[in-house]
RNA sequence: GCCCUGAUGGUGGAAUGGUAGACACGAGGGACUUAAAAUCCCUUGGCCAUAACGGCUGUGCGGGUUCGAGUCCCGCUCUGGGCACCA
């Protein structure tokens, strides 16, 4: 009888669901083990090939570490709210909620036919109230926070608001948007609403302006990696910079501390690497400059305080206040010109076209170094989200202000000795200062940094910026605070009412704040985020209840507030919640929190980097600062499973029209190209009518045709819903069953490596399982095993085998654990064996790779226990003694004679036999040993000399 | 530009500094079969040689360390990823 493998794997994904072999509780006998992927979000292109490789590689270490005993956790959950179904909500009109529901009934039933291990009884939905309700409870609990910069911590914002009143801001440590000074009388007559502007400056959560990648055309703002070129990724639409009054999270405040923890995890360093320069930890130095003929001064921010003799002017930001203060009356119409074309520009726009513009503002700044005047300067070169939005030129060793000077034609100071500078700035950290202070000028203070290396110049000048009170050194970070609003519908809906335009909380017992209903997903005709539509959407004070909008009286009853979270905030401790999910008084409970600590191994891709891996850190470090996580940092250990990459299609749209050109003819054209389905495109060739019916925008495309065809271009690139690329497992287990589809995925290579979706070789590893079936069991299907004691080839095999299945998933080398399974095999078959006990530890070995087969074969041996729970065997390192080793003889390095050498002992009786047996004398007449080298039962060297 | 990866047959990929190319796919040859499928056996880095044993060469390029380098060090080239007027 042959591998049946349908029969097989239904019965037991029914038998697992029975019986409930994978539901798991805490139980303190047992040592917990955290195993997480990333969950997906429930696209409705259905699960595709690459979602199972990451899935598969935890799942096998899940089984693993249950076979060793562990207590395990597995869950899985479905990271809900998203993009896709509100636009398909908008195109159809059919709520998001039913769309998002029926993808997650299809990822069930494809996730189910893979055989995970998963506990089901504790999934998670983002976009359910009972989930939600704790990413709200979370928002607010950051609203009500500041960050304390003398304890490090996130503390509640009352204590801030006591200071304020006694002291004011003096002597407040509190991560600011902003330096504020003002003292506790201020602070009192300050009105309701002007105390909580004030305050916005300090919370973790809070109200602030922010430049965002507005695209009017979907009404909403995108994230960065939303947009490319300037357009949207999806549809293709103009994106525009626009300031926004939005929530956001003082994500900066946790710079050191998500710095410090990267040391404290086992993540890959090129992923930590990645984190490091997003969070872009610079130390300098603030130096203040007076204004010259003024009693004003303003600050700079520099890396390089070693170059303050090499200064030759000043750069302000053109979003940077100072502008205005600094411009002289003469400058000012130029100045403000300068500003307003700018302003048009966009980030984008002006990084794409590095045009050097830039105008003199008529004011000097006098540098306290030299004492020479600086002619300040305004050019959108400076960023004024960094540092000071102010900096002080060094043409010599900076690119930009080299390329900036040589524009204007300000002079350039050397300060290295020897640095060439004619062609281009002399940027590196290295050499001897010169120049500092020049010996052509008279010293303007008694300090000198001649002589000295770049390192000990940038640290006397530290010293000595700090000590004359003309500056102080500072840490700056590159991390941004997060935007935290988002104008859709489908996401999580703000906890906030606005009395009097001032920001509210809805009290901690009303919620979750269930997202209303509306007619429309679009925003609204006086451009208002969608839940504008919504006709309840107020909030009564007294009677603690959402209402219709008709009743606002701005008395008891307010609007409430129009925005809606981002994707990443249910994402940020969902990992959390699967430990209690139906906890309804808390987020987690302390015991299960206690229990089950952090995520032991998690497993994802790499495109989270610097999204949800920060911001989920970010997150478990606030809640850790309040007790609700035992555990600073929330994933101990992270594997990223290399994308499966898919095969593309593209179309080529002419620009600013809905004609599509083929592939050949589009040198012709000015085109962009789009994603297309690969499933409407056959060798390349568009199915024109499908195309018009995919989407609505194209119902009317037109096409420029070659030879009748519209030919598509095409890529290798990552496998994902936005790239239209999908390739469903459906199909392979459909043809060779789940557990070879588990076991080829693994051996496509590395789990840690990317590589594109390809069938070939799929056939070894089904064949492999088809030859696995027939050494336990006859053609008519009887078991056909052998009761004896195992032979001593056959607990070789077995015993090399477990060593190196062990190791590998240990290391997870899957797949060189799978031809390990092949190689064991064929060894058995050599060996015409049926050992019963060998086959019993084979099929063990098997379980997590796969589990329904190894489960048919352990009870077809006897066992009415599941495989699951099974002893995970040890190997005994005796039966692996090789029993031949190899002799190498090389003389003075050059010749190698090889041959055999029978041993069965250690290196030092190995190196006595090899220098004494018949065999080598012969060669040791007239040499010298220099060395013997013993590598441990595999190979004796003898160097010899003359 | 900066940071991080990687580079091995026709292909995916194996190799704690110790016989490079495991294992699998593909290809070629053979067995079984009326035939096909399935299955099994043999060959398969390149070059040379052969009745046969075998020999030379070979892990992106150039050096180095070592008795011995795919692996370690230095300098390049290219691939992939991340960041990018961040002072």
């Amino acid at each position: 009888m042959d591998y049946n493998f349908r029969d097989i794997e239904k019965k037991w994904h029914q038998r697992w669901v029975e019986q409930k072999t994978y539901h798991v509780e805490e139980d303190k006998t047992k040592k917990k083990f955290y195993v997480l992927n990333m969950f997906p979000y429930p696209s409705g292109a259905g699960l595709h090939v690459g979602h199972p490789l990451g899935y598969i590689a935890s799942d096998i270490y899940a089984r693993y570490k249950r076979l060793q005993g562990f207590n395990v956790l597995n869950p899985m959950g479905y990271d809900a709210y998203g993009l896709p179904a509100e636009q398909y909500a908008i195109q159809t009109g059919q709520h998001p909620e039913i769309t998002t529901v029926a993808n997650i009934n299809h990822y069930r039933e494809q996730l189910d036919k893979i055989g995970f291990c998963f506990d089901w009884d504790r999934e998670v939905r983002t976009c359910d109230p009972s989930y939600y309700h704790w990413t709200q409870w979370a928002f607010q609990l950051m609203f009500n926070s500041y960050y304390d910069t003398a304890l490090n911590k996130a503390q509640p914002i009352q204590q801030l608001i006591a200071h304020l009143e006694q002291k004011g801001t003096e002597g407040l440590n509190a991560w600011a948007t902003e330096e504020l000074s003002f003292t506790a009388d201020e602070w009192k007559q300050k009105d309701e609403k002007e105390k909580s502007e004030l305050l916005m400056n300090y919370r973790i959560a809070y109200l602030g302006e922010t430049m965002v990648n507005w695209c009017p055309e979907l009404g909403t703002v995108l994230a960065n990696d939303e947009v490319v070129e300037g357009v949207s990724i999806r549809g293709g639409y103009p994106v525009v910079q626009k300031k926004m009054r939005q929530w956001c999270l003082r994500v900066s405040a946790y710079s050191q501390r998500l710095l410090d923890g990267l040391e404290t995890i086992d993540w890959t360093d090129s992923l930590k690497e990645t984190q490091r320069n997003w969070i872009g930890r610079s130390e300098g130095a603030e130096v203040v400059f007076k204004v010259k003929d003024s009693d004003k001064q303003f600050t700079i921010f520099t890396t390089r305080a070693d170059t303050m003799f090499g200064v030759t002017f000043m750069v302000l930001a053109p979003e940077s206040e100072l502008v205005n203060e600094l411009t002289t009356p003469e400058q000012k119409a130029v100045v403000e010109a300068y500003v307003e074309e700018t302003k048009k520009r966009t980030e984008r726009e002006r990084m794409i076209d590095k045009k050097v513009t830039g105008v003199f503002t008529g004011s000097y700044a006098i540098n306290p170094f030299t004492g020479e005047s600086n002619p300040i300067w305004v050019s959108d070169y400076v960023l004024a989200g960094y540092g000071t939005g102010a900096i002080m030129a060094v043409p010599a060793h900076d690119s930009r202000d080299y390329t900036f000077a040589k524009h204007f034609g300000l002079p350039i100071i050397p300060l290295i000795e020897g640095c060439d500078i004619s062609e281009e700035s002399y940027d590196a950290k290295e050499g001897i200062v010169c120049n500092s202070p020049r010996a052509d000028v008279k010293p303007y203070i008694d300090f000198s940094l001649n002589g000295l290396t770049v390192k000990e110049a940038i640290a006397a000048t530290k010293d000595y910026v700090e000590k004359h009170g003309i500056g102080h050194v500072k840490v700056n970070y590159r991390l941004r605070d997060a935007i935290f609003s988002r104008q859709r519908y489908w996401g999580e809906p703000f906890p906030v009412y606005y009395k009097n335009g001032v920001p509210q909380m809805i009290p901690t017992e009303c919620l979750p704040l269930l997202l209303p209903e509306v007619d429309h997903f679009l925003p609204t005709a006086t451009g208002e985020p969608p839940l504008g539509h919504a006709k309840k959407w107020a909030w009564d004070e007294e009677k603690k209840l959402v209402v219709d909008n008709s009743l606002i009286d701005n008395k008891t009853v307010f609007p409430i507030d129009l925005y809606t979270m981002p994707g990443f905030a249910g994402s940020s401790a969902y990992y959390l919640r699967y430990m209690d999910p139906k906890n309804d008084t808390c987020l987690v409970s302390k015991e299960a929190d206690e229990y089950w600590q952090n995520v032991d191994l998690y497993v994802g891709g790499t495109e989270h980097a610097t999204g949800h891996l920060i911001y989920s850190r970010f997150w478990n470090k606030f809640l850790y600062d309040y007790g609700y996580s035992v555990k600073e940092e929330p994933f101990q250990k992270l594997i990223n499973q290399g994308m499966i990459q898919g095969r593309s299609n593209f179309v080529y749209r002419v620009k600013d029209t809905n004609t599509f050109v083929s592939l050949g003819l589009s040198k012709d054209y000015d085109v962009t190209p789009i994603h297309v389905d690969v499933n409407i495109v056959s060798n390349d060739v568009l199915d024109i009518e499908a195309f018009k019916n995919w989407r609505p925008e194209y119902q009317n495309a037109e096409f420029i045709l070659e030879d009748g065809k519209y030919v598509c271009g095409f890529a290798v690139e990552k496998m994902s819903k936005s790239m239209f690329n999908v390739v469903n497992p459906d199909m392979v287990v459909e043809k060779y069953g789940a557990d070879t589809l588990r076991l080829y995925e693994m051996f496509l290579g590395p789990v840690e490596q990317s590589k594109p979706w390809d069938t070939n070789g799929i056939d070894g590893c089904h064949r492999f399982l088809r030859k696995l079936w027939n050494i336990y069991f006859d053609k008519d299907g009887n078991l056909i095993t052998e009761d004896a004691e195992p032979s001593k080839e056959e607990l070789k095999s077995i015993h090399k085998l477990i060593k190196k299945v062990t190791t590998d998933i240990e290391n997870f080398s899957y797949n060189t654990s799978v031809s390990a399974f092949m190689i064991c095999l064929n060894e058995l078959n050599q060996l015409k064996s049926h050992n019963k006990t060998v086959l019993e530890t084979f099929a063990v070995l098997l379980a997590p790779f796969t589990p329904h087969l190894s489960e048919e074969l352990w009870e077809a041996l006897g066992h009415t226990t599941t495989v699951c729970d099974a002893q995970w065997p040890e190997y005994n390192e005796s039966y692996l003694k090789e029993d031949m080793v190899k002799m190498m003889i090389s003389f003075n390095g050059k010749a190698r004679f090889p041959m055999e050498f029978a041993v069965d002992a250690d290196s030092a009786t190995i190196e006595k036999l090899a220098l004494e047996s018949e065999q080598t004398k012969k060669y040791l007449e007239g040499f010298t040993v220099v060395k013997v080298i013993v590598v441990p039962k595999r190979i004796v060297n003898i160097v010899l000399k003359k």
